[in-house]
This record gives C-alpha cells, structure tokens and sequence, in this order.
DNA sequence: TTGATTTATGCACACGTGAACATTGTACCC
DNA sequence: GGGTACAATGTTCACGTGTGCATAAATCAA
C-alpha cells in the first residue's frame, strides 16, 4: 500500500503507546485533551491517513456494498445506480460495482467474490440467479436486495424491491384500447424472463377486460441469449416484421429501447408514427424524450428504485424489518400514439 | 462480517496448525500432496471463504481501483465505465465507484476517502481538481490516470488519456466548411473548461485556415455552474436563440446531448434540420444514432478510453513506464449535416 | 552408527487498529 | 496515614492471513 505511517509511528515519535493515538484520534475522552489535540495535530502533520482495512478486519464490517448490474452502460440501470450510489454515500458506505452482462453464471461469480471482499451488503439489479445456482447462492448470507428479479422461482431468503410490471403493462394497453386500438402487438423481451413474463400477462389481461381476443400473432419475444444491451434495438428492428404481418395498428414493446428499435424500423419502411402505427415504451429512459416522434412509454421510477434499494439495504444491516416492495409505474403519454380514428378502420 | 469459518477453525477441526491450512489453500509444495487435498475437500465442506480484508491487510494491497466520475447516468461516463469494469474484472481487480457531480470539492473528498481504502489505483474521469485542491491531492501519492482532464492546469505528477478534442473539433468544423458553410456557430459547455477550450480553439483556428473570421457572436458556452448531465439538453435548447440570431448556417455543439437539446428547440421553432440549420456534435453517443434527424458527430472511443486508461493504471502498477496518451477521433456522417447549397446562399 | 540432507509441520510474528484489562499516579475522605 | 475513587496511560490480545525460522522425522551417504 502507499502510505506507510501508522498510529504506531505516530505514536514512536510522540513518545507514547499506539492505543494513546488511537483514542486521542477518535476523541476518546480517556485521553486527557492537550494530549489529544496535541497527538491530532502531530497526525495531521505527519500526514497520517486512518487504514480502513485494517478497520474493516478489526470491526468485522467493511462499509461497503457489492453492487452487480446486467450492464453499467445501460441508460435505465446508469439511472437506478445513480439512486444508489446517492443513498450509499449518505450513509457512508462505499459501492463496488459488478457487471453480470446478464449472465447467471457471472452473476453468482460476482457474488463469490464479493463475499471473499467481505461486502456488508449487496444489491443486484434484475438478478438472474436461479435454480441452477441454488447451492452457491445458499451459501452466501450476505444481506441482500435484488431489484426487479428476473427469476421465474423468486428465492425466498433474499428481499425484493421491483416496479409492478403487471399493472404497467396494464396502464399501456388500456390506453392503446382506449385509443381505439384492437390490434395491439407485444414485442418481448426473452432476456429478462420476469419482467417479460408480467408484462405479457398484463398486456393479455387488459385485452381480455376489454373483449379482444389475444393472438399469438400479435406477440414476439426476442431470444433470451441476446445479452447485450444494445441488441434491444437490433431486436426491434428484426422482429418488426412479424408483429406488422399480424395488421396491428399499434405495438406495446417491452421497453423503450425495443421501441426505438421499432421506430428505425418502420422509418426504413415509410412507416408514419403515429399515423400509421402507434407505438408504446416501458422504463421511461431519458432517451425516449428526444426521438422523434417523442415516445410515449410507462414511467419506471429508477432514481427512486435505487434509492430505496439502498435504504432496504441499510434497514437489514440494522437488524430491522423490511418488507418487500412493489413499486408503481406511471403512464408518459408522448406524440407516438394515437387515436385509432384518424388512420380510419 | 458473516462467514466465521477462518483457516484457524480448519486447523482445528483437522488438528493441524493454522499454518497448514493456509499452505494447502494455497497449494504450496511444502505441504503433502495427501494432507493438502484433505484439507481443501474440509475447507470445502465447511464453507471456507478466504478473507479478502485480511490478505489485503497482509499483503499490503486491496487489488482494488477507485473509479471517479462526474455522473454515472450520462451515457458517455457509461460507455468508458464499462471499458474500465471489463479491464479490471480481467485483471482480477475489484472497482470501487464514486460520483463528484462534477464538483472538484467532492472529487478530491473521494480521491481522500479511496486512500483510507487503499486502493492500489485511482482512475478519474473528466478531473475537475485544481489548484484550489493541490495540497491535499499532493499528499495522495496513489497512483493515478486521470480521463480527459478538465483542469486548465494540469499536474505534473498525474498521469492522463485524453481523448484529442482540438483536433476532432477541426475535424468537425472542417467538415462543415466542406459543406459550405461560412457561418458556423459553437455552443460550449461552461463546466468542462478543459476540453470545452481545446474544443473551441480547433474550431477557431479551422475557421480561421479556411479564411473565415471567427465572430464572438457565433459563440455561446453554457454556464460552468450547471452540474448535471440533463442541464446539457436545457442548456441547447436555452442558447440556440442566441447562436441564431447571428444568422450562422450550422452549428457545431460541444457534444451530443448539447446538441439534442438543440435539436428540440429547432423543431419547437419550426426549424428543419438539416435543411434550415445543419447541426453537429461531439462523442458519438448511442443516443446519437437514434434521434432524428441522426445525429453527425465526433466519435470517442470510449471503450477503449476506458479500457486504455485501466491497461494504463496496471502498467503503472507494475512500475513499468507508461506514456501519457491522447487518442484520436473520428468523424460520423449522419443525417443532421447537409450542403449549404441546398438551401441556396 | 553418525552426521548431513530432505521433507513435513509447527511456532511466532507481522500487517494496522481497537478494546478489555492492568498499571500508575493523584486527589480525596475519614 | 491508609484506603478509596478516579483519571490517564500502557500492556496485551484479537481480527484472519501469510511467512521466516525452528523443529521433528525420515532418508541417505559414508
């Protein structure tokens, strides 16, 4: 390591024993006070810098979160991070950060070796672990959230923090109905099979309230080994086709990314939006504001999310109850939908 | 900390000494081949996880690296995270994630809060600190790679990447001549001095080699005190009147969300690009790909930016000698830029 | 058999800090 | 003056790991 002064140098050049220093650095009152500031001031000059690890040997806590996300470049998971990073700071804890590029495998990699580190907590944004790795994961009992899991069999010893994609999706369609439309498509997303999984039911749900008949025309789903984020566009592009053969005159996607996609796409084709097909995001990323046509999308509440991920986090740590949550989404009504009616029937 | 199970409760449950142990973990020769598979299956059994704070205390290196940046949400600071995370996960090096907000006062707060960690390197992004810091940097004798570098003095004793903003601003500028355009606008953003005066500087004197006088009132720079990624896009929006109102052709921004904002200021006033104003930014960020009209732009490399300034620090750490290095930009031709023909002098 | 060499293991200490307990000195009370 | 209370500081150990040195057993050479 870099600085090689100790409270021991600090206290050879002072005359006195290490744990005098110790005090007198941590304003201890057992230290008379000249001689503590006295021994402050000797600190400051010699400029000693406290060692956090060997603290963190000695108190058996490191003041650090593991943090592991599916991607840092992502725009919906560099938001959520920002929440975290935020609550984390305020509570004087540091964050390591992990990339899982959406793969179990590293995912429960990461983990491990947050565990070896000693991490007090951990928090994993749309944690794909599964049965498959039931054994590893048991044996890591460190505190933990996980926000949106995307497990089909959630686990039951880790607390969850998640945006209520059910409902979500509900809010999009019915809104496209109310619009008019009938023919709504859905284009999924394989790689999150939990959050695709609820919005797809929410999706069919509020068809079936509203006396259309799901099709299975009207839905594609991306494959679930696209891990990159940016293949979320590529895929909204490539599966466009389909969704339009079905006649659909407006497509709910299941995030906004896809929905760009989508967008490309149908300018490729001299496809209008919304004149001639009206189309609808999920997460509300920044980005969905500044294409054209502006998109409208179902508000996630990521800064939010990653904040109160964090407070979760630190409620466990303090040995208190926490619950688990299910956020609301909210509907960002934008200029590429719109009513049915004006493209006639 | 959770796992109590330490070499010492293997050593005692196998009656070995504790020393043992950690030579069988470690598989060292000096122990038998039998008594040191016998011990890694126990180790096994018992849940061993080897405890990184101690080895860390011991070997007097954390295999950590402090990552600063100014927001984690802005999808440039993304993209070269990732580069760095890929690095370092590579390397076997944990990443330990702070945020400035673009503020030298917090910066130097965290470079100080890394050095109680000990991390064995410090990467630094878009370095705000200044003289106004100089003394306490000076006493964090870690080392360090700062990425574009903001400070209008740099340090010495710092090693720095850089991406070359003169040049990629000629380069833009050039490009915009080529087109026909005499009158050219810049709006700069305040709170990058750094690469914001290098950036107006190219701009200047490529004007300048192509026998146009530069006008102050072609140029606007948004306020240094705007700290925010998102205040990039309000600020576009907020200047453009003032860049228009010099009668200018096209405009070149300082970078893509500058532009963005821009953008949507034009179609608000019912300007079409690039018909009526041809606009261009700065990094190439995803974003830019997706607006429409798409955005023309300077590429970063940003990956790479990251995963050089990461190859940079290991080399640095293993004492070997390591250049300061400003990496080139090129240019992207999209949909945002036209000839200045086009809409007739 | 004896001494030298090799092999396998234990002991003691160090990393830097913090805390329980021990020690010294001082003032106070009866 | 002797005991007690308290203030200020030192001693020792612990956190979990790794390493230099010592030790013991075993092998080998002569």
């Amino acid at each position: 390591m870099n600085n090689p002064i100790s409270i021991r140098d600090i206290a050879r050049a002072a005359d006195v024993s290490h744990t005098t220093v110790s005090r007198a650095l941590r304003d201890s009152p057992l230290i008379s006070l000249e001689v503590r500031t006295q021994l402050q001031q000797l600190a400051r000059e010699m400029g000693y810098t406290p060692n956090a690890v060997a603290q963190s040997l000695k108190a058996r806590q490191t003041h650090t979160i593991g943090l592991i996300v599916t991607t840092i470049a992502d725009p919906f998971v560099g938001r959520v991070v920002r929440g975290i990073e935020a609550a984390a700071q305020d509570a004087g804890f540091g964050l390591l950060l992990s990339v899982s590029n959406n793969d179990p495998e590293q995912e429960i990699a990461a983990m491990e070796i947050f565990h070896r580190r000693r991490v007090d907590g951990l928090i994993i944004a749309a944690a794909r672990l599964s049965a498959a790795q039931a054994d590893r994961a048991s044996r890591i009992t460190i505190p933990t959230v996980l926000i949106n899991p995307q497990a089909e069999t959630p686990y039951e010893h880790f607390h969850t923090l998640a945006v209520n994609d059910y409902s979500g999706a509900q809010m999009a369609t019915r809104y496209l109905l109310a619009l008019g439309h009938r023919a709504i498509g859905y284009i999924g997303a394989g790689n999150r099979p939990g959050s695709n999984r609820a919005r797809l039911s929410g999706y069919r749900d509020a068809l079936r309230a509203a006396g259309v008949a799901p099709q299975d025309a009207w839905v594609r789903i991306a494959p679930a080994d696209h891990r990159y984020h940016s293949d979320d566009v590529s895929d909204g592009q490539a599966l466009l086709p389909d969704v339009l053969a079905a006649d659909v005159s407006a497509i709910f996607c299941y995030n906004d990314m896809l929905a760009v996609g989508v967008t490309l796409a149908c300018r490729e084709r001299g496809i209008t939006i919304p004149e001639q097909l009206s189309i609808m995001g999920f997460d509300d990323i920044e980005l969905a504001a500044y294409v054209t046509p502006a998109l409208s999308t179902i508000h996630q509440p990521k800064l939010r999310l990653g904040q109160m991920a964090m407070e979760m986090l630190l409620r466990l740590l303090k040995n208190e109850s926490v619950e688990n949550t299910v956020l609301p989404t909210e509907l960002v009504v934008r200029e590429s939908t719109v009513q049915r009616a004006i493209c006639g029937t």
